[in-house]
DNA sequence: TCTGGGGTCCTAGGACCC
DNA sequence: TCTGGGGTCCTAGGACCC
């Protein structure tokens, strides 16, 4: 497993929701700009500009810095999935032309291996990526290079703050310099540490990531089991957590929103339920994918008294991605979570026990006829028409036609680039 | 009035088996 | 009085990520 020869470059999109809301809007460059959560919640990317603007943070519920935007001081944006999703494919392509190992690790980030270059010329090299990707898509990266991930993480990190870097940061065999990032960085910036670990070290004295590269064994393992160990390993550059190529299915599949406003009605949280089953299906359908077992949950707000939530599942007798048999199940197991003196501010479905929708296990006691295609042409109908012609032109009546409780979008941006009637005018 | 959504992996403990 | 040892599978909950 140890290859000293490793070399792993992380490459991450700065502030990449806001970056791509500023491509098609460039004044945002210089304007502060937020980027909202769904239902317009709290803040989950911003620019440098509203980075320097006083009680503007990441994280911060929206409702507490709106009146900037009154004021002109600030610019928000609802998430704008549709439009991120394809920059992020556009990103990818482009780094694709670089590395015959690329892993897509989230929307905005991926890590590339950049064995095949020598290390005199991978930061030249780096450059390059970093400026073809601003050509071929207007989005701004950072590029952190080291034997590990973790490392190219730490990298990565010190990319962002450090201007003269320009972007690139390659500390792949400069055990010096790797300590002197390391000395500097706290505890709970290191990958993988989280909240409750972050926390629980740095009460041990372990406050920077250079005193936790330094500990012994066994006692990483005895506090933070295997994941701290590996991540350990990793810091010292031992790698443990490969470039993987190739996507692993996906085990799980779940649709949630929190409501425009809160629920209080039976009918209303069994529209929304519905639709959240028919928007899973969907997807596992996209996925060639079928569902083995259903969970349904909601709850009430946790920011008010009296937080109720509640959850409920069931196996399915057959696996199946067929809509209606889906929100069959849903349903039912709605009914288990309902209350009337509960006012429900979100609600979810996941899918689980996700198989090949070609390998679908029968089960002894199905009546299932694998001569009747009729359910699956009619899914493969209502999915072209909806890609087609938009998002629910055809659904099921149970969906709801009101959607009292609908997602708030207020500052949603066109879908710029993937479709027709969106497609942005240049005026001549 | 208002506070996101969608994932993964690991571990402990219980049920059950021989 | 005395009560094994080793294994698997499943689930819930906890940790983490972006």
């Amino acid at each position: 497993m140890l290859k000293t020869d490793r070399c792993i470059a992380l490459i991450d999109c700065n502030s990449f929701y806001a970056s791509c809301e500023a491509v098609f809007d460039p004044r945002l460059w210089k304007l502060p700009l937020v980027v909202l959560s769904s239902n317009d919640g709290c803040v989950v990317s911003m620019n440098k500009p509203a980075r320097a603007l006083e009680g503007v943070d990441k994280g911060k519920p929206f409702f507490q810095i709106r009146h900037l935007t009154y004021s002109g001081k600030l610019v928000a944006r609802s998430s704008n999935f549709t439009l991120y999703g394809d920059m992020s494919n556009r990103v990818m392509s482009t780094l694709k032309l670089f590395s015959p190992a690329v892993q897509i690790y989230s929307i905005d980030e991926a890590f590339l291996s950049l064995e095949h270059i020598s290390h005199y010329q991978r930061t030249e090299y780096a450059h390059r990526i970093r400026a073809t990707v601003r050509q071929h898509t207007g989005i701004p990266i950072s590029i952190g290079i080291a034997e590990t991930k973790t490392l190219a993480k730490v990298a990565n990190h010190h990319v962002k703050r450090i201007a003269e870097l320009d972007g690139v940061l390659d500390i792949t065999s400069n055990y010096i310099r790797q300590e002197e990032l390391l000395a500097t960085l706290a505890v709970e910036d290191v990958w993988g540490i989280g909240y409750r670990w972050g926390k629980m070290l740095e009460a041990e004295g372990i406050d920077t990531a250079l005193k936790l590269r330094d500990q012994l064994d066994w006692y990483i393992k005895k506090h933070m089991g295997v994941v701290g160990l590996r991540l350990v390993f990793e810091l010292r550059g031992i790698s443990c957590l490969p470039v993987e190529v190739h996507s692993r299915p996906r085990k799980s599949c779940m649709v949630s929103r929190s409501f425009g406003k809160p629920v209080k009605y039976q009918r209303e949280l069994e529209e929304a339920i519905t639709t959240f089953t028919a928007r899973a299906a969907r997807k596992l359908r996209q996925e060639h994918l079928a569902a083995g077992a259903l969970s349904v949950f909601a709850n009430s707000s946790r920011f008010k008294e009296n937080y109720y939530s509640k959850s409920a599942s069931c196996h399915l007798l057959t696996a199946t991605n067929h809509t209606p048999v889906l929100v069959r199940y849903a349903l039912t197991i709605a009914d288990k979570l309902w209350r009337d003196d509960v006012e429900f501010a979100k609600a979810g479905v996941i899918l689980t026990r996700l198989t090949d929708q070609d390998m679908i296990q029968l089960s002894l006691f199905d009546d299932y006829n694998s001569e009747d295609e009729r359910p699956k042409h009619l899914m493969e109908l209502l999915d072209e028409l909806n890609e087609r012609f938009g998002q629910e032109t055809l659904k099921f009546a149970a969906m709801g036609l009101n959607k009292c409780w609908q997602t708030r979008a207020q500052y949603l941006s066109k879908r710029w680039t993937t479709r027709w009637d969106e497609l942005p005018l240049v005026k001549c």
